[in-house]
DNA sequence: GATGAATGAGTTTTCATTCAT
DNA sequence: AATGAATGAAAACTCATTCAT
C-alpha cells in the first residue's frame, strides 16, 4: 500500500474502462468479467493488475478525487485574475459537476466508503477538507477583504454534492445558472455586511 | 398508486427491520436472508409479503419520502407564524437531516433509484418537485413580498442533500448553524435587492 | 458455533458423501461441485447446509473424531473382560486404523488443523488427550496392578498415527499382528519389572 | 536416477526458500508466486529452473529424505560402538524428529505423495524400506544376538512418524525420554525372551 | 538466463427466487 | 400464512503455466 508501481499504460487503460462502465451501469452491474471484456483482456490479466475488486475501486476513487482537486486548483489560480464573481461561480459549478458520469462515480464511491471501505472514507474526508480550504481561499481572493469565506465554501461545496445527486436523479434541469447567481449575490452580501 | 392493501402489522415490521439493516450496511450488503433473519421470519414468509426485493425497497423508499414530505409540510404550517427566518432555517435543516440513519438510507435509495429501479427514480423526482415547491412557498411566506423563491428553495434543498452526504462521511462537524445563518442573510438580501 | 441444528438426514448424507470423496481423491481434488454432484444435489443446496468449505470440513473432522473416540470407549468396556492382552492389542490397532479411507481423512485433517484451522487444532489436541487417558486406563485394567500405563498408551497411540501414515503410503504390508505382539510383550514386561 | 544436473546455486536457493514456505504454510497454500517472491526472482525465472510445481516439490522431498537417510546412517555407524541402548534410542528419536519445521515438511510431503504425486510416493516407500532395514540392523548390533529386529524397527519408525505428527499438533509435551525408555526396555525383553 | 505480462480453466461463494407442504 | 428446502445463474477469486522479448 503506497508503493504503487508507476501505473503502466495497461493499468491506466483498465482504470479508464472500468470507470466508464461504472458510470454507465453502477458498480453492482459492473462485474470483473465485464471490465476485462471491455478492456479487451482476460479476467486473469485483470487480476494481474488488480488482485481485488476493492483495489480497483480504490484506484478509481483516487484518480477521481485527484482530478477534482486538480480542477479546483486550476480554478484557484484563474480566480486570481479579475473575473466577475458570477463567471467564477459558474466555472466552479461546471467544473466540479462536470459530467453526469463523473457524478455517478462520486456518489457510488461515497457509498462504498460508507459501508465497506474505511480507508476510502479517510481519503474522502481528507480530500473534502482540502477542497474546502482551497475554495475558501479562492473566494477570499475573488471578493477581496479579509472576511472568512469558510462557511460559504462549505455551503458551496455541499451544494455541489447535492447538485450532483439531483442531476443524477435527472430531477428536471438543474438551474446551474440560477444557483450561480444566488451564490454570487450571497457572496457580495457577505462582503458588505459585517457580521455582528 | 397509493392505495396499498392496508399494510398488516407484519409487513410493517418487515419494513422497519429492513430499513434499519439497509441503514447499517447498505443495500447491496443487505440480503433477503438477513432481513428475514432479523425480522424473525423465514425467507419464505418474507416472500409472502414482498414478492421481490425491489418491491420491498420501493416500499421503504416510499415511507421514507412520505415522512420527509410530511415533515416539510409541518414546517410550512408553522412557518406561517412569525418565526424569525434564522430559526426557520435551522428548523428545516434539522428536520430534513434529522438523523444520521435517515440520511444514510436516503443516499442508498437514491443510488438504488439510479441503477436499478426506474420506478423508484420517478418517485424520487416527483417528490423532489413537491418538496421544492413547498419550500419555495414557505420561503415566500417567511420573507413576504412576491419574489420567487424557487431558486433559493432549490439551493436549500440541494444543500440539504449535500449536507446529508457530508455528514454521512463524517467529514468533520457540519456547521448547521453557520449554514442556517448563511441562508438567512442570503434570504434577506434576496428580499431587498430587486433583480434587474 | 455450537448450536448445530440436529443434523438432518440430508446433512448427514452430504457429510458421508464428502468424506468418501475426500478419502478417494484427497481434499484438493474434492471440489464443492464434485461433492454436490455426488450427493445428487445442487451447489446451491450444498451451500444451504454448509455455507463454507471449512464448515463442511470441520464437521467431517468432528464426526471422524467422535467415531474414533466412541470406538476406543467400546474397547475400554470390552477390555474389562478377560481377553488376552494380545487380542486386545490387535483390537485396538484394528479398530483405530480401521480403514485406509479413514486414515486419509485423519491425515488431511491434521494438516488442515496445522495450517489453517486453529479451532480444529484445539479439537484435535483435546481429543488426543482423551484418547490417551482412555487407553491408559484400559491398559491398566488389562494388566492389572497399579502401574501407570500412560507412557505406553502414548506410545501406542503414537504408533497408531504412524501406522496410519505408513499404510496410507502403501509402504508394504503393515504387520499389524507383529506390532500387536510387540506391544503385548512390552506390556507384560512393564507389569513384571518395577521401575527403579 | 540420481545424476541431476549439478544443481546450480540458484536452484539450491529456490529449494531452500520453497521448503521454508511449505513448512510454514503447507503445500496447498504455497503458490509459485509466493515462492518466486520469497526467492527474490520472477515467476518466469522460477519456471526456468523448475518447469513444474511437481518437479520442485519432488526435489524438496528428495533432499529431505536424503538428509534423514544420511542421519540414520550416521546413527548406524555410531551404534556400533558400545553406547547404552537407552542413549541410542534417544539419539534416534532426537535425530529423526529433529526439528518442528522438518517434521512439518515431512507430513506435507506425505500428503502430497498420497494425492498428487505417484512418483513421489514410490520414492517414499523405497526410502521407508531402506530406513527400516538400517534401523533393524542397528538394533541387532546394539542388542547383539541374532534375533530379527525388523518388527521393532518397524514399530520404532512408525512411532517416529506418529511422534512427528503429535509434536506438530502441539499436543502437549511429547515425552521423548519416556518413549525412549519404553523402547529400551522392550528391546531388552526382546533379547531375553525367545519367541515360541 | 531472466522476466513481466498474459491467460484460462477451475473453484468457492453469493443470493434472489421458487415451491411443495 | 408460513416455512424449510432446493436451485441456478452469476460473481469473485485462484493460480499453474506459457511465451515473446
Amino acid at each position: 500500500m503506497g508503493q504503487r508501481k508507476t501505473t503502466p499504460a495497461k493499468r491506466e487503460h483498465i482504470l479508464q474502462v472500468a470507470a466508464q462502465l461504472i458510470r454507465d451501469r453502477g458498480i453492482e452491474h459492473t462485474t470483473l468479467a465485464t471490465i476485462a471484456d471491455a478492456a479487451g483482456i482476460s479476467k486473469g490479466t485483470l487480476y494481474y493488475y488488480y488482485s481485488t475488486k476493492s483495489d480497483l475501486i480504490f484506484d478509481i476513487a483516487d484518480r477521481h478525487m485527484n482530478r477534482m482537486t486538480e480542477r479546483i486548483f486550476r480554478w484557484l489560480e484563474s480566480s486570481g485574475t479579475a473575473l466577475s464573481p458570477k463567471t467564477v461561480f459558474r466555472m466552479v459549478l461546471d467544473t466540479v459537476m462536470h459530467s453526469r458520469s463523473r457524478g455517478h462515480i462520486h456518489l457510488y464511491l461515497i457509498q462504498e466508503a460508507l459501508t465497506e471501505n474505511p480507508s476510502l472514507r479517510e481519503r474522502f474526508i481528507e480530500e473534502y477538507h482540502r477542497w474546502r480550504s482551497i475554495i475558501g481561499e479562492g473566494l477570499g481572493r475573488v471578493y477581496g477583504g479579509d472576511r472568512e469565506y469558510t462557511v460559504m465554501a462549505q455551503v458551496l461545496l455541499t451544494t455541489l454534492d447535492g447538485l450532483i445527486l439531483q442531476r443524477l436523479l435527472g430531477a428536471g434541469t438543474v438551474p446551474v445558472d440560477d444557483v450561480a447567481a444566488f451564490f454570487e449575490q450571497a457572496g457580495e452580501m457577505f462582503r458588505e455586511h459585517t457580521p455582528d
